[in-house]
DNA sequence: TTCTCGTTGTAAAG
DNA sequence: CTTTACAACGAGAA
C-alpha cells in the first residue's frame, strides 16, 4: 500500500527478530515504525493476595521473564535502529490511543489462538476498519494454522494425535527459507508521549521485597534463546537419539530436555527455526528417532493441543466442554494446599512442587506425576484447580498446551486409560535411587538414608532421629495412603465413565451431584463392611 | 459394528 | 533385562 507510510508494530508474544513476518511486513516501504509492547498492569502489578509471589494472574518467575525478554528485543530493536516503546494500561485502549495519536497506517501483530487475544483483536481491529487502517496478522507462533487443520477435518479439530498428524502433514515452508537475519529498521517516529518508559524493572513493578528470593536460573530473551537452541543442536548424537519418555525427570543440574519451552511460549524462539534446525541435524545423520518421541514430534504436539484449544469452546474448564469427561471431582481444598505447598508427605511429590515453585520449571514427567497425584491419581481433587497453580507458577505456562496437559493427565479428554497411575514413590525412584533430587529440593530430608528417603514415614525413630528428620514434625506424614486412595480413584472413575457414557456425554449437574453422592454411600458401605470383617475375624 | 492402537504405569514373573 | 497380567478406555478406521 503506498500510503502506509507510518506502521505500528505490537508486540504481545513473539518476542524476536528472527522470523517475524509481522514486524518484517511493518518495516517494508514504511517511513516511521512504532514497535510497542502494552503492559497489562493486570498481568503484572503484585496482588498481595496470590498464593506466591507475583499478580493476580502470573508468578514473579514468569514476570521476571517476561521484563528479561523485553529488555533483550529493545536492545535488539536498538541495535538495528530502533527501540521498543513500553506503554502501559488496558491493551487495546491504549494501543486504539496510540493508532490515532500516531496517525498509523498499518497495523502489524502476531497472529494469537488463545481467547484472551481473540477478544482482544477482535475489538482491534473494528477500530481498526472503520479507521481505515490497514491490518496484518501473522500466523507465526505456531507452525500450522489452526484453522487450516480444523477446516481440512470438516470443521472439528481432530481428537487424537496421530489423525492430527494426517492431517497436518509437511508445514508448507517446510523448505522455504525463513527470514532469519535482520536489516535494518525505520526509525521511530516523533511519539510525544510521556506515559511510556524503559522496560521496568521488578523492583519498579513493585516486587522490591522478593529481590533476594531463589528464582528461577532461566533468563528470558531471543539471545538466550538462540545460545541455548545452538547447545542442544550442537549436540546432534542428542538430537538424533532424542526419546521424550526416556528422559530423567530427576536431572536438575543438566535437565534432559532442550528447556526451549519458555522461550517458546513468548515467541523469544520461532518454533518454525527450531523445526527447520532440527530437520537439518536429521539430514545430516544415519538415523534419529522417529515419531511420536523424537525431538521435532515435541513441537507437532504443541500445535496439536493449539488447534483442539482453537476449535473447542470451553476448552480450559469441564463444564461445557464437549471433550472433557464430567468427573465429580471434590473441591477440598486443604488437599489442595497440601499439593501446592508441597507437604503431602510424598518426598518426590514435595520436591517437584518446591522445584516448580522456586524455578518455574519442571521436566515433563515430574509434571505428570504430580498432576496425576491431585487428579485421578490419589486425590481426586478438580484439575482446573492444579491447573491455574501450573498457569501460574510455570515460565513456559501457555494456555493451550496447559489445558491440554491437564486434561490429559486427570483422564478427562485424550487419554482413558485411567488404571495407569503414576506411583509417587517408586516411579522417582527409578531414575534417581540415591533421592539426590529430594535432598536438593527438600533439604529436610536430606539425611535420610536411600532406603527410606521415598518412604520417610517407614523408617524407624532412631534411623528418623539419626537422619534429624522426624515424621509428622519436621515432614510431614503421608497426607493418604497410596494403595487405597488410588484404588479409590480408579472406582470412582469407572463409574464417572459409565455414567458418561450412559448419558451420551449430556452429563447435567445433578447428574454429577447423584454420582457425588452415590460415591459416598459406597465408601461409608464399605468402610462398614470391612469393620464387620475385622470384627469377625 | 468391530477392530486396532495409543508419546511416557506397576508389579510380578520369566 | 524383557515379558506379562492387571483391567479396559475412546478415536478413528475398516
Amino acid at each position: 500500500m503506498e500510503t502506509a507510510s507510518v506502521s505500528l508494530m505490537w508486540f504481545r508474544k513473539g518476542l524476536r527478530i528472527h522470523d517475524n513476518p509481522a514486524l518484517e511486513y511493518a518495516s517494508k516501504g514504511s517511513k516511521f515504525l512504532y514497535p510497542i509492547f502494552v503492559i497489562d498492569p493486570h498481568y503484572m502489578e503484585p496482588d498481595p493476595r496470590a498464593s506466591s509471589p507475583g499478580s493476580i494472574r502470573a508468578g514473579l518467575n514468569r514476570i521476571r521473564f517476561l521484563l528479561e525478554s523485553l529488555v533483550d528485543l529493545d536492545l535488539s530493536l536498538k541495535k538495528l535502529g530502533s527501540r521498543l516503546l513500553v506503554l502501559k494500561g488496558e491493551p487495546s485502549e491504549v494501543l486504539i490511543q496510540r493508532l490515532k495519536e500516531w496517525d498509523i497506517k498499518k497495523l502489524c501483530f502476531e497472529f494469537d489462538a488463545e481467547p484472551y487475544y481473540q477478544a482482544l483483536d477482535i475489538k482491534v481491529k473494528n477500530y481498526a476498519s472503520a479507521a481505515g487502517i490497514e491490518v496484518f496478522s501473522a500466523v507465526s507462533h505456531t507452525l500450522f494454522n489452526p484453522s487450516d487443520i480444523i477446516q481440512k477435518n470438516g470443521g472439528k479439530p481432530p481428537l487424537s494425535y496421530q489423525s492430527f498428524l494426517k492431517l497436518a502433514g509437511e508445514p508448507t515452508w517446510a523448505s522455504s527459507t525463513l527470514s532469519i537475519a535482520s536489516s535494518l529498521l525505520p526509525p521511530v517516529g516523533d511519539v510525544r508521549i510521556n506515559e511510556f518508559s524503559e522496560v521496568p524493572t521488578i523492583k519498579e513493578l513493585g516486587y522490591g521485597d522478593y529481590e533476594q528470593e531463589e528464582s528461577t536460573p532461566f533468563k528470558g530473551g531471543e539471545s538466550e534463546a538462540l545460545k541455548r537452541l545452538r547447545e542442544s543442536i550442537n549436540n546432534k548424537e542428542w538430537v538424533a537419539n532424542f526419546e521424550k519418555p526416556k528422559g530423567d525427570p530427576s536431572a536438575y543440574i543438566k535437565p534432559a530436555t532442550t528447556v526451549l519451552s519458555p522461550y517458546l511460549k513468548f515467541g523469544c524462539l520461532s518454533s518454525r527455526y527450531f523445526y527447520q534446525c532440527i530437520q537439518d541435524v536429521y539430514k545430516n545423520v544415519k538415523k534419529h528417532t522417529s515419531p511420536p518421541v523424537s525431538l521435532v514430534e515435541q513441537l507437532l504436539w504443541r500445535d496439536f493441543y493449539y488447534t483442539v484449544a482453537f476449535g473447542t469452546p470451553y476448552f480450559d474448564q469441564m463444564k461445557g466442554n464437549r471433550i472433557c469427561k464430567q468427573i465429580p471431582w471434590n473441591d477440598d481444598e486443604e488437599l489442595l494446599a497440601t499439593w501446592r505447598e508441597a507437604r503431602t508427605g510424598f518426598p518426590w511429590i514435595d520436591a517437584i512442587m518446591v522445584q516448580l515453585r522456586k524455578w518455574g520449571w519442571v521436566h515433563h514427567l515430574a509434571r505428570h506425576c504430580v498432576a496425576c497425584f491431585l487428579t485421578r491419581g490419589d486425590l481426586f481433587v478438580h484439575w482446573e484447580k492444579g491447573r491455574d497453580i501450573f498457569q501460574r507458577l510455570l515460565i513456559d505456562s501457555d494456555w493451550a498446551v496447559n489445558n491440554g496437559n491437564w486434561l490429559w493427565l486427570s483422564c478427562s479428554s485424550f487419554f482413558y486409560q485411567y488404571n495407569r497411575i503414576y506411583s509417587p514413590t517408586s516411579f522417582g525412584k527409578k531414575y534417581d535411587p540415591n533421592g539426590n533430587y529430594i535432598r536438593n529440593f527438600l533439604p529436610v530430608l536430606k539425611d535420610m538414608p536411600k532406603e527410606y528417603i521415598y518412604e520417610p514415614w517407614t523408617a524407624p525413630l532412631s534411623i528418623q532421629t539419626q537422619a534429624k528428620c522426624i515424621i509428622g514434625r519436621d515432614y510431614p506424614k503421608p497426607v493418604v495412603c497410596h494403595g487405597s486412595a488410588s484404588k479409590e480413584c480408579k472406582r470412582r472413575l469407572a463409574e464417572a465413565y459409565a455414567l458418561n457414557r450412559q448419558m451420551n456425554g449430556q452429563v447435567s449437574e445433578e447428574d454429577l451431584r447423584n454420582l457425588r453422592r452415590k460415591l459416598e454411600d459406597d465408601k461409608d458401605q464399605e468402610s462398614k463392611s470391612r469393620r464387620q470383617r475385622q470384627k469377625t475375624d
